[in-house]
DNA sequence: GAGTGGTCTAGACCACTCC
DNA sequence: GAGTGGTCTAGACCACTCT
């Protein structure tokens, strides 16, 4: 029944083993194709293709040229809906601070009018095409590109605001929202799996061909009105996610 | 090749439009390896890395010996917290019932008392290896398996009632817990993406290589008490999760 | 038996990195 | 320049399905 596994699949397996046992540490180099495949008997080939499979699985991230290496992957737990509850932001915190994870983290930011995508016209009640005011965010935790996400406003609601600014100031936009009257009181999010597209993989470091995140699209609603839409993609191997709600 | 995208992509491109634009039907049968491999000028090794972006992205199955077919995709829309709503259970409905999605619905149920695992003994307060009571299903859409599910209770709370049955009665085991006082009060669901293990692909019908899972660990509370833990693996190409929360 | 997907070999060339 | 990952060829054999 239990047939044989294949070759490139062994190999895979026995790679794992070395990483997951600690023998090859995070950041440490793997034996080159050449080198693996001479020690494990195959094709070059196949060496390739057990490193495909090791890469999927985020275990591996390859450099051409420069070789292949052990990828950090302890999970940075994202909790809702704690980290977006009213209390925080009016504290002045910022909402990715109450995620867990290493220490080390950056966020680069490009602000700018945009015209509105399709799903963000629809949710804010504006014509697609119209200008919105756009917040590109980029996410670095210890050296590893985990998220991108982008913010789309009506240019209305931040118009000479400090969410017109890079640094929004305490607390974060919805703090900036909540000053106009328009406090956040609810999100809806919308969770799904897919391949990054070229430009996301090439972004968060990821492999093009197996790799996989996931598209988190946020709805801020302040009572009925529709007042931020938030496009995110994550590693999906670099999050995982917390959701709690009552019966 | 130099300058612009490998064989391989290419190819899967053009296959990939072919699906998208409807001129490959849902169901309908792609052109052999061999077949695309001569067409497009390439190796047939080649043609089999177009198939496998385009099963990774789960466009396509292969079934060997017999060809690949295009795959349905339409995703089931799985909104929380509306689906686990008190209301819904006490009147007898379902919580899958709940879901968007095709018609057809078939659940296989597969009862069973085992050694709790070590993520749910820590959860309900027993000792690991302790006996707990499995309820394991697999999920069935339209001949599409979607998902496959296995929730774990206390055996003192199911010993003699309907939980034990494979049909637990109208409004699933949340209902029959509310008959004993412990009516889950709230539920906390942890999502992560991850590769499938091989006997989950093989039961959802995956490749084993590419593809990903969402594992969806929730956990039932009726007060402080967990009454349930249910883990969940859902074929990630197949839903989209909604959750809706307050700030 | 013809056709299919899956696996594999033993080479090759390219662009790139590191020294 | 040596080494690396990435891509590709032109074959091959196997187990399987379909008729």
């Amino acid at each position: 029944m239990a047939g044989e596994q294949p070759a490139y699949r062994r190999v895979a397996d026995r790679l794992r083993e070395l990483i997951l046992s600690g023998e090859l540490a995070e950041g440490a180099q793997l034996p080159s194709l050449r080198e693996i495949a001479a020690r494990y008997g195959v094709a070059t080939s196949i060496a390739t293709r057990a490193l495909d499979v090791l890469r999927t699985d985020g275990l591996v991230v390859s450099r051409p040229g420069a070789g292949t290496y052990v990828r950090r992957f302890e999970r940075i737990v994202r909790s809702s809906p704690g980290r977006l509850a009213q209390a925080r932001w009016r504290q002045g915190a910022s909402v990715q601070d109450h995620d867990t994870g290493p220490r080390t983290r950056t966020v680069d930011v490009v602000i700018g009018d945009v015209p509105a995508p399709d799903f963000v016209a629809g949710a804010l009640g504006i014509a697609p095409g119209a200008p919105v005011l756009s917040r590109a965010r980029r996410f670095v935790v210890e050296e590893r590109v985990v998220q991108l996400a982008t913010s789309y406003l009506p240019t209305e609601l931040t118009r000479g605001t400090r969410i017109e600014h890079t640094d929004a100031g305490a607390g974060g936009i919805y703090a900036r929202l909540a000053e106009q009257g328009l406090a956040p009181s609810h999100f809806t999010e919308r969770i799904v799996g897919r391949s990054p597209l070229p430009e996301e993989a090439a972004a968060l470091e990821l492999a093009v061909d197996g790799s996989r995140v996931l598209e988190i699209t946020r709805y801020a609603h302040a009572g009925d009105r529709c007042v931020e839409v938030n496009r995110m993609v994550l590693d999906s191997d670099a999050y995982e996610l917390t959701y709690s709600f009552p019966a």
